[in-house]
RNA sequence: GCCCAGGUAGCUCAGUCGGUAGAGCAGGGGACUGAAAAUCCCCGUGUCGGUGGUUCGAUUCCGCCCCUGGGCA
């Protein structure tokens, strides 16, 4: 079982260029982990290392997917999973760094045995859901997975027609497969190193990064490929859809500002998923200390290795 | 200068037939098992532009003043 250096935090808080710094010092390889970075075409609207980047430490689990596909969680565990492999076969340490919480916590701990979206189921439920109401889609729940239905509010239509597509699929209950795992698995044994950068600092970083997307007209050529392949999925990641309205209203100052706003939300969301996963690296970042616990947790592992008992 | 419409939460606005006010957005906190940059939950005191008057009581009615739009000169 190969281990694994886990770099977390909040978007725009320095993963990648702590990741790359590591990466050299190591002699490792990074596995990302970020549900928006793994489809081709969406560069800077993602964030998504640049080549530069790139050049300096190998990457895997970008541009792996076309836009209009969908990657979703236990496809990305295989995926990272065959890539530590072959990392780990080259003799290579492995970083894992990104930002989708939910990933993470799949490829550290795995997910429930259940059956993978259906396109079909989804498509009724969203008719039956237009028809009868969310609320009446619960109702549907609490009758054949009271477990999930407790713990599912009744507004929050993506779990709901999560939980009844499972049960549809494979007559179980999610609720109950999610007792019965309890994410215990212990698929790798990682280091997390957790960034968490001053909330001001953190809003400046977002705002400039932002700026720059619309200055440099990035979001803008990237929003009109997206539009002229129709994969309008993507519309909803922050800025491709912001950008989109823009294009046909003219007002990128006010796209501009919903992007922002949207970013600092979704930051927040990240360090409230990652606040509970580990303690954060002490603020601004030495890569010194931080090289120094990832290079004794990987020699700890050969040490075991070479005297198991 | 005159006429009209406004000035209420950080922003856009609703409202109070007189008993000191509430939505959306922003902001803050939280949840999260194949959509996760998604989805969802909780959190609303602010000289109701200023100042006089009427009133037991004015953000609400009346007068004057200031400011912002629009119109007429």
């Amino acid at each position: 079982m190969p281990r694994l250096i886990v770099v977390v935090g909040p978007t725009a808080s320095g993963k990648t260029s702590l990741a790359v710094e590591l990466a050299q010092r190591l002699d490792a390889e990074i596995v990302s982990a970020d549900s928006q970075q793994c489809y081709r075409g969406l560069d800077q609207g993602t964030a998504k290392p640049t080549a530069e980047e790139q050049a300096k430490a190998r990457h895997h689990l970008l541009d792996v997917a076309d836009p209009e596909e969908q990657l979703d969680a236990a496809r990305f565990v295989e995926l990272a999973d065959a890539a530590i492999a072959g990392i780990a076969r080259r003799g290579k340490a492995v970083i894992v760094a990104g930002g989708t919480g939910l990933w993470i916590r799949a490829l550290l701990k795995g997910l429930v045995a259940a059956p993978k979206a259906s396109p079909s189921f989804r498509e009724q439920f969203r008719r039956d859901a237009h028809e009868h109401g969310v609320k009446a889609m619960h109702e549907r729940l609490r009758s054949v997975d009271p477990r999930s239905a407790a713990a599912i509010r009744e507004n929050d239509r993506v779990r709901i027609e999560r939980a009844l597509e499972v049960h549809a699929l494979s007559g179980k209950a999610l609720g109950e497969l999610q007792r019965e795992h309890g994410f215990r698995d212990a698929r790798y044994e990682a280091l997390t190193l957790r960034l968490d950068p001053p909330r001001e600092l953190l809003h400046q970083r977002i705002e400039a990064r932002t700026r720059k997307l619309f200055a440099s007209g990035a979001l803008k050529a990237e929003t009109e490929w997206l539009l002229q392949r129709g994969a309008t999925k993507a519309l909803k990641i922050i800025g491709y859809g912001e950008c989109a309205e823009a294009l046909r209203t003219g007002d990128f100052e006010a796209a501009e500002a919903r992007v922002n706003a949207r970013t600092r939300q979704y930051a927040k969301r990240q360090r409230t998923w990652f606040a509970k996963e580990a303690d954060a690296l002490q603020w601004p970042i030495d890569v010194g200390p931080a090289f120094e616990r990832a290079r004794a947790f990987l020699d700890a592992a050969r040490l075991s290795a070479r005297n198991p008992g």
